[in-house]
DNA sequence: ATTTTATAATTACATATGTTATATAACATT
DNA sequence: AATGTTATATAACATATGTAATTATAAAAT
């Protein structure tokens, strides 16, 4: 047999890739493929079908938008780092944005549930003491943050828009402030 | 010749409800001619192509939206009916307003774009009086809930979320709230 | 009544993509 | 070395969609 040239990490890593460039779309078993210099025939060999591949695809983009907020996040101010970082990832990586949150967002089923999910207890913790304020409160701060850095990270990705990292910055702290305040 | 049955305006119009219940995707020659009874020549003879179709029902849309929006106004509280009509658009017309804000908005190139593109004159000035607060800040505040509606909008139309519209309403006067008292 | 012609239906062709069937070649086993 | 096994390539088939060519039909013109 021919050595064994094709590895399933591999075509998931050139998947990723494309998705990265060119967005989601453009994964499909010829682009793949050729991209990789290959036949579509060891696709079908790794994964049953496209769909299959689509969803390790966007299984590994879930892991890069972890990493990708995770490294970015400050434990002076999680908050705020966690609100640019989201933006950022908007902004830098628009293709993988696109298809992580503007697509089909698991089940998401009351504002409680966005806490719920993305929710830093530790970071919670932490701002009871700086700020001096109630778990509820802090709560409801990290709620209304981040449906305002959803805000402003979807106006990014789908806009084309030019705003400077800066200008981000600046907001989002406005509104940080904006929410701190409104609970004091 | 054969009565002439077919109108552009009908095309149009079942494109527009194919779009509200289906998806702008699920907008094509052979779909939208099936809906209607017919073969799909007499599209042709209205539209040079279908992406000129797809233009004009993104034109319909955008009618839509204003209508929808603007019956939901009220003046005494300009700014938060605009904030809770715009959720309410996300919400109940979830394929518009991924058609529209979803995929590519119009070339937005700064925040300040953002009141020149939706803000209402008329409402800055009665705010000036009603909040006692210069222009400026009245401005500010008006951006500030724009992205964030835009925050709770996108979640609604991707997560298929089921939040009522009472909380909406309570989680958008919260940030108005938050807002003003923040230019305070 | 016949012819013309506008309109729509049918058919056909092109391309993109998913998927499967077959062929080929390299390696393993005997 | 002959045979079997398997990874990959190639080719083929299926479906969806855009679009153009051809045909059918009914209203209008003559």
């Amino acid at each position: 047999m021919p050595k064994q040239t094709v590895d399933k990490n591999q075509i998931l890593k050139n998947a990723l890739q494309m998705t990265r460039e060119n967005g989601f779309e453009s994964v499909n078993a010829r682009s793949v493929a050729k991209r990789m210099g290959y036949s579509v025939q060891p696709i079908y060999s790794y994964f049953n079908n496209m769909e299959t591949l689509r969803q390790e695809v966007y299984g590994e983009a879930m892991k890069f938008y972890n990493e990708f907020i995770y490294s970015r996040l400050d434990g002076d101010g999680l908050l705020e780092s966690m609100a640019v970082a989201n933006v950022a990832f908007a902004k830098y990586e628009t293709n993988l944005f696109k298809l992580l949150f503007l697509q089909k967002l698991n089940g998401l089923n009351s504002f409680n549930d966005i806490y719920e999910w993305m929710g830093d207890k530790n970071a919670t913790k932490q701002l009871v003491i700086k700020l001096a304020l109630p778990e509820e409160k802090i709560k409801e701060v990290y709620i209304m943050l981040i449906v305002f850095t959803h805000g402003v990270a979807t106006m990014l990705a789908t806009g084309g828009a030019n705003i400077s990292d800066e200008e981000i910055v600046e907001i989002l702290k406005k509104a940080y402030t904006a929410f701190v305040k409104a609970q004091q």
